[in-house]
DNA sequence: GCCCAGTTCC
């Protein structure tokens, strides 16, 4: 709860700020003494002095006014008050303070498999009303005219001349820019604005059409034709002026060009003008779509504190989005915070991008708590704030809890929009709901809300995802038959889909659109190929793309590098890749950032790579057997990872475990880990320590890692317990296994793991789900020897098995077969489920009160070195499991 | 005149 929030902030979770902890809030009381000694403290390190000069502002005079509206604070409260019945927390999931528990090193990236491409974009709704501005009559039936007659480029050309005597300048041209802007037709924009700088006098007037153009298309996220009409503004003599370069640098922040944005502003303050509020706002906010580390953020303070330029409201709005997309929850709290502190208004902008930040990072009480304050502030939760609640529910797995928020929105009478549509399709999409997908698609039309390509992405994806690709191309046509122009997201949906399908031919179909749009490829679109070849062809194939993206300039994130380690780890071992001649790995990797010289012919190269995908159509050949080599590669890559300053996170560290798993060497595997070690000691240590036995000495640790997973993707951390507990399994260590499993069901990772009739395993790895067998058995033994009477029916569930696409035949349904054989314990497959067993109460408890049964089922581990006297007394399994 | 919030993706 953020009342709950202590007045100093925890630092766990914020490098940049790591040592130097916040000045706590009484300290305003007496700032000049904390300046100073903040400024000894950072004498040495001037970011962090200036961030603690921002902190540490002199304290206004209160604000006298509120922005915001005055509307009804009852439908405020109703809301609010619906949307917090809904937010129950589990009781039986209490936190977890972990005793002494070392504060953890981890970065929010770390627990974060949040989107790597931040691209901002267009709110038709957010456009600059243009209801006052300043045209005449004219303006209204020019446009009017230009809109019915002005398809082509002569049929504009015709409108604006016929208008052209009554058009009065300045005024009414901007209005045409933006209501064409608002129609997303950047063609006319740009003609328009040609047209429009030939015919308006001052230069200063032209430089007033050139900024208004740049930021309109820039928000269309045509970047390369702001560009062009900002060059020519600069050619021409009326673009050298801080409005054009900071609408330049807001443009490249709408397409997620981050490092343009910044290099827009070096050569402004190089041709000597002096950056203002608004460019250093619009470049924060190009940071923050660009997903740029915090730390270059706080740079950016703090040369618009050197400047003496103070932030203002959409300075911290502005943080507050960087906080937001990138996770950093503690920052978000500070500058919220220091809003009031410094008496700068906070208005629905601040307030719904700050429960947004919140609801990224899990903590949907909190958002709820702070959106309940709104109306106080006499702000009234509005559509964005609702829908971006329902969408962090979403996100955590909360679909009912979501859907209630919607329909509450219903009845509060929000006119829906085309954004809140998308987020409810997505919901029923992932339950499957495909009749109620139908029914909303249909509201949408019966309500003229007009799908958008996100809309169509959504149907695409949810289609694909649930394996119904006839749905997928169904929808693809309907997009086209509506005109909705297919973006960048929509090409790598459809080859990301079809490439794990195996219709490489779709794939391939999709590409060649995406070229023929002009569309250019980016780093989610290469990591879906990427991932594709991994998965279906050839680590080295994905490894010579990798190559390829590096020399075209497209910067590998960590999940590109994700996918090549997991396949390291699976599939290296396949001799064919390497044509007999397999070059060592570490090197193999190392020479990425060589080979620049080459011609850049990906394009064919990616087409290529589809044909062989499509004519071999013979996956990876699988071999049990790990070597050394294999773990060298892994390595490589990870070093290579750390040389390019990509953070691994915990899919990382899971398909590093997942690798060890299939590694027949132990000594091997424990090489791996401790070597890590040295990149991250935290996380690895924990495997490592796990793995060698050091379990007493290493739990409290564990603990506070387990700790870091709380707040993440409800698939995200399944798979990071699944990993762990895989690895401890195959190498003998299940015990520790044993104990790892049920922290994760104590922490609830997976949903309803047992009760006293049924065990279910599904989503399980074979190892978790084997040490939980164990676990339950031990459980069910239990409630026999308290004399208790077992439930009829007993059964343990296997599902379909994590990656196993035919109902009960999985791998898992296989090993824990073989277990229950190998245990003796009286199981038999259900008649009608082949991924059922089950048993009798009564039968069950005969066999757990023979002698031997006990023994087979407490598991020990191989290596054990046992802390003797230890402090950190590991709770037993019982306690753990009840 | 230039700058800020919610959806779709690896």
């Amino acid at each position: 709860m953020a009342s709950s929030t202590p007045p100093h902030y925890s630092l766990t979770a914020w490098k940049p700020y790591q040592n130097h902890p916040y000045p706590q809030r009484n300290h305003r009381q007496n700032p000049n003494h904390h300046h100073q000694h903040n400024n000894r403290r950072h004498r040495n390190n001037p970011k962090l002095a200036a961030a603690h000069k921002f902190a540490l502002a002199k304290p206004p005079l209160p604000s006298p006014h509120n922005s915001g509206n005055a509307a009804s604070a009852t439908a405020a409260a109703a809301a609010t008050a619906a949307a917090t019945a809904n937010d129950t927390e589990d009781p039986t999931f209490p936190s977890l303070p972990a005793l002494n528990a070392p504060k953890s090193d981890l970065g929010p990236e770390f627990s974060g498999r949040r989107s790597t491409r931040f691209v901002s974009k267009m709110h038709p709704g957010r456009h600059k009303t243009n209801v006052g501005a300043r045209r005449t009559s004219v303006a209204d039936e020019a446009l009017q005219h230009a809109l019915r007659y002005g398809k082509d480029e002569r049929g504009l050309q015709n409108v604006l001349l016929t208008f052209e005597p009554k058009l009065c300048g300045f005024g009414d041209y901007t209005f045409l820019l933006r209501e064409f802007g608002n129609r997303s037709d950047h063609l006319k924009v740009v003609r328009c604005f040609e047209f429009a700088v030939r015919r308006v006098r001052r230069k200063n007037e032209q430089g007033k059409l050139a900024s208004v153009t740049i930021s309109i298309l820039g928000k269309l996220k045509k970047v390369g034709l702001a560009r062009s009409v900002f060059d020519t503004a600069l050619r021409e003599g009326y673009g050298n002026n801080v409005r054009a370069y900071s609408a330049l640098i807001s443009a490249y922040g709408h397409s997620g060009k981050s490092r343009e944005a910044i290099k827009v502003f070096q050569t402004m303050k190089n041709s000597g003008l002096k950056p203002n509020l608004v460019t250093f706002n619009a470049l924060i906010d190009a940071y923050g779509k660009g997903g740029v580390e915090l730390d270059k953020v706080l740079q950016i303070l703090d040369e618009m504190l050197k400047n003496g330029i103070q932030p203002d409201r959409i300075t911290y709005n502005s943080l507050l989005a960087v906080c937001s997309r990138g996770g950093y929850l503690e920052a978000a709290k500070h500058w919220f915070d220091e809003m009031v502190y410094k008496g700068i208004d906070q208005d629905d902008v601040t307030y719904n991008t700050y429960i947004d930040a919140l609801c990224k990072c899990g903590q949907l009480d909190s958002a709820i708590e702070i959106m309940s304050q709104m109306p106080a502030k006499n702000m009234v939760p509005n559509l964005v704030t609702h829908s971006t609640m329902v969408a962090g529910y979403a996100k955590a797995g909360r679909s009912d809890e979501a859907l209630s928020i919607f329909n509450n929105m219903r009845f509060l009478g929000f006119k829906l929009d085309t954004i809140s549509y998308n987020t409810l399709l997505k919901i029923h999409l992932e339950l499957g709901d495909f009749q109620e997908v139908v029914d909303i698609c249909k509201e949408m039309d019966d309500r003229g809300v007009p799908k958008d390509a996100g809309t169509y992405n959504a149907l695409l994806a949810g289609y694909g995802k649930q394996k119904k690709y006839d749905g997928m191309t169904r929808v693809y046509k309907e997009m086209n038959a509506a005109q909705v122009c297919p973006n960048l997201l929509t090409y790598t949906t459809l080859i990301d889909l079809y490439s794990k399908a195996g219709l490489y031919r779709e794939a391939m179909d999709a590409f060649k659109e995406l070229k023929q749009a002009g569309l250019e490829l980016d780093v989610v679109l290469y990591s879906a190929l990427i991932n594709a070849l991994c998965k279906n062809a050839s680590v080295d194939s994905a490894v010579s793309l990798l190559h390829e993206m590096t020399r075209v300039g497209i910067s590998p994130n960590v999940v590109t590098y994700n996918s090549i380690i997991d396949a390291l780890g699976r599939y290296m071992t396949a001799e064919a890749d390497f044509g007999g001649s397999r070059p060592s790995c570490p090197m193999f990797i190392e020479d990425l950032t060589e080979n620049k010289t080459a011609d850049a012919k990906e394009d064919s190269r990616i087409m290529k790579y589809f044909g062989q995908l499509a004519s071999e159509r013979v996956g990876p050949s699988k071999k049990d057997s790990r070597g050394r080599q294999e773990i060298l590669c892994i390595l490589g890559v990870f070093k290579k990872m750390h040389e390019l300053e990509i953070k691994p996170n915990v899919v990382t560290f899971s398909a590093i475990l997942n690798a060890c798993s299939r590694c027949n060497s132990f000594e091997d595997a424990a090489m791996l880990l401790e070597e890590l070690c040295m990149f991250d000691n935290q996380v690895y240590g924990v495997a490592h320590g796990l793995l060698m036995g050091y379990r007493e000495a290493m739990w409290v640790q564990a603990l506070s890692l387990f700790d870091e997973v709380r707040h993440m993707d409800p698939e995200t951390a399944p798979a990071f317990y699944n990993a762990l507990t895989d690895m401890l399994w195959h190498f003998g260590q299940r015990r520790g296994a044993q104990l790892v499993v049920l922290e994760g069901k104590r922490r609830r990772v997976w949903d309803n793991v047992w009760s006293d009739s049924c065990l279910d395993l599904h989503l399980m790895s074979s190892g978790a789900a084997r040490a939980m067998v164990h676990a339950w058995l031990l459980n069910i033994r239990s409630i026999v020897y308290e004399g208790r009477e077992l439930p009829k029916l007993l059964s343990i569930l296997t599902g379909w098995g994590k990656h196993s696409k035919v109902v009960g035949d999985g791998a898992l349904r296989r090993a824990i077969e073989g277990l229950l054989t190998g245990l003796g314990a009286p199981f038999q497959l259900a008649k009608c489920n082949i991924g059922r067993f089950v048993s009798t109460g009564s039968v069950v408890a005969t066999w757990l009160r023979e002698s031997g049964t006990l023994k087979v089922l407490v598991l020990e581990d191989d290596r054990s070195h046992p802390t003797s006297g230890g402090i950190h007394k590991i709770p037993d399994l019982q306690t753990l499991a009840l």
